[in-house]
DNA sequence: CTACTATTCTACTAAATTTATAGACTTTGT
DNA sequence: ACAAAGTCTATAAATTTAGTAGAATAGTAG
């Protein structure tokens, strides 16, 4: 499941989208309209930025903004920063590899077998998609 | 990410799949053999065992077993016993929908759209692989 | 250079969930 | 009756998630 952090996340991007080049956005204002709890929706913007997908400007006629259009922004690096890796185990993730401590021997792992399928069908996915493919639901052939 | 539980729950399943028609077996030994503290995989093999996964007996002689054989136990079943649904959010979720509380519009909602589609390629992998699948590596075409 | 506005940063706190343990109880086989 | 094994209830510990507070910093306009 996703956290709420990165639902709010995802919102706040959506949101952002549909303003894109019409200048920031104060956080008010996105905590208001989306119905997230300002405060957090600092926390959760400021990674976005720190990863590269927001923008932000400080002093009077601040805010935040997207940093690139709406077409250049896939949905898993948004789910990455900030709910980590979208593999089921850690073990067959791409962006976030790290070994399962209770497992003997990963190549005759059935479970990590399964499980590499299941991220590769996600990452599919959510890594083809866009902000503005969603937004016109408009999924690439390639994930369907 | 899959829980602990869900991944001692799979491993147990797994153990087990392997002693099929060979007698029950000890929580203690399961536990011993796969590296899971025993009094947490209690209440996993327990939770298993309500949802008609494993069967058990008590007393001298007793243990665990599956209750059918492993061809027959989808890990989608496994998994959704331990962990909940496979939904990335609760509003696409089949076996167990709930609505999302921020969201204004669920037809409109880019979030639910897409998640959807994640969530079915889980499925459609997650509840065709079986469990005697996953021990011979074999997944069916259609979820590839 | 001052006042004002808005983000940034650091440090918490609270709540929820997950993981794990303890111990009494029940069932079964011999 | 006794020992072996799962069952049940309760709770504790650890971790993660969610949310808050307030000072610090940066930018803008005057």
């Amino acid at each position: 499941m996703l956290s709420h952090k990165a639902k709010y996340g995802l919102k706040a991007v959506f949101y952002l989208a549909k303003r894109y080049e019409k200048g920031p956005v104060l956080i008010s204002d996105l905590a208001q309209a989306e119905y997230i709890p300002k405060k957090f929706l600092e926390h959760i913007l400021l990674e976005l930025k720190k990863h590269g997908i927001l923008y932000s400007r400080m002093g009077k006629g601040g805010g935040y903004a997207l940093s690139k259009s709406p077409d250049k922004i896939f949905l898993g690096q948004i789910i990455r920063t900030l709910d980590g890796p979208l593999a089921p185990v850690p073990c067959v993730s791409k962006t976030a590899y790290v070994r399962c401590i209770e497992c003997k021997d990963e190549r005759t792992c059935e479970i990590r077998k399964v499980m590499k399928h299941v991220r590769d069908a996600s990452a599919k996915i959510l890594d083809t998609t866009t902000v503005a493919d969603a937004m016109h639901s408009k999924m690439k052939l390639s994930s369907l």
